[in-house]
DNA sequence: CTTCTATATATTTAAATATCTATATTTTTG
DNA sequence: CAAAAATATAGATATTTAAATATATAGAAG
């Protein structure tokens, strides 16, 4: 297979893409995107979300570096790995309507 | 589920995403970004793939608008339904580098 | 150390996706 | 119409991913 093009980039991206492709962690992009940096309980409470299904995504996302997390006290805290992701999302939105 | 978020766009925006989620669908836009217009042969010859396997992928992303195709005699020539599609690799390129 | 709160992980079952190979359909041409 | 070329689809198996629930770990505070 040749694929024109690095295939070291187009596997990454396909796992980037995987990992963002889902309805709740498309959520979780969107919200860590306004309000920066958020606990599992802001997040799993704003999206109205189980305790376990929150940090699951958020794990397979920090697995592939979209999310970091750093520790404050008993809390675990998301943030954006890069802004850039959240720009994925106007593109859909202009590919979809 | 509350998500913030209309519920539609980020379901919509997840199908999205998982039809372009794949080293050769994400090399096909690449190429269709480059070349606008090709025919499967055009495809599977470029990405040195099988016939089966590109008319498998091309049929995904057709099945969720990410390329249409036009008949031309006995080729099937496909194209990107929205340019703006090949604009998330670029931030792939970002996000990963 | 015990309890409380926050977070992470494991388990099971179900559903979606990928891969490979074979075959069918469509259109052109002799 | 028969054969060739281009494309599409189908079937079987393997692998991933999702969903739901239960449980475990980590840190703070008494």
């Amino acid at each position: 297979m040749k694929l024109r093009k690095d295939l070291g980039f187009l596997e990454s991206s396909t796992e980037t893409l995987r990992a963002m492709a889902h309805p709740i962690r498309l959520a979780m992009v969107d919200l860590l995107h306004t309000k920066k940096e958020l606990s599992v309980t802001e997040v799993f409470t704003e999206l109205n979300i189980q305790q376990a299904v929150a940090s699951h995504h958020l794990r397979i996302m920090k697995n592939k570096n979209i999310v970091r997390v750093s520790r404050q006290g008993q809390n675990s805290i998301y943030s954006l790995s890069d802004p850039a992701v959240y720009d994925i999302l106007p593109i859909l939105k202009k590919i979809l309507y």
